[in-house]
DNA sequence: TTTGATTTGTCAATATGTGTCAAATGTAAC
DNA sequence: GTTACATTTGACACATATTGACAAATCAAA
């Protein structure tokens, strides 16, 4: 449940950079990129939004991930997890 | 976005409670109730487990309205939150 | 107008989120 | 094994959000 973290540990390492480099990109502490990759902090948008320019990809995919890990949190065990998502989406539908 | 608020100002006028009843059963100030039923404020989990069981209606429609209000609270107005809703059931799917 | 229901605004207490820092741990080269 | 640097961990500080109580304002019916 830590989509978006994955992702972009993965791409930071395709590229050999170190967390030190993110950090000091995104202005924050190397210990919080650090937690951010392995899924203990979370990403503002706007550094979700800092971050897919730096790495050089679409906003799109890393704020897709953003969100659904966030919404997976919101869900944490519910039981009534899959009936929640599927009526938000109706609802979300009606309102586009 | 408030379907649970909705929903519960419904049941309750069909069943001709006062604010004040529903607030002493659930133990909070009617003020609270009052913001809930308009939106304004949430109810925990357990205060709906607390709220269906008093207004005699299943958990789970209630359990699911609260998720999903928390859902689409959780997306306010993302421009990607069909994708992220997607992708979190996506994912929910494989864990189940 | 009085009464009771509901709503609104403000405050306190608590919880959560975002970040720093120092120390601990991991890892590779020497 | 010691050094050098990267990463991780834990404790803390600060800001913001959440939850609830309370008092005052508004609304509605009699």
């Amino acid at each position: 449940m830590n989509s978006l973290g994955e992702k972009i540990r993965t791409i930071r390492e395709s590229k050999s950079l170190l967390l030190r480099q993110v950090a000091a990109h995104l202005e924050i502490d190397t210990a919080l990129i650090s937690k951010i990759e392995r899924g203990e902090r979370k990403l503002t948008r706007e550094q979700v939004i800092k971050l897919a320019k730096f790495y050089n990809v679409s906003d799109e995919e890393l704020l897709t991930l953003w969100l659904s890990d966030k919404l997976l949190d919101t869900i944490e065990n519910d039981p009534f997890a899959m009936q929640g998502l599927n009526k938000a989406k109706n609802i979300l539908k009606t309102l586009l």
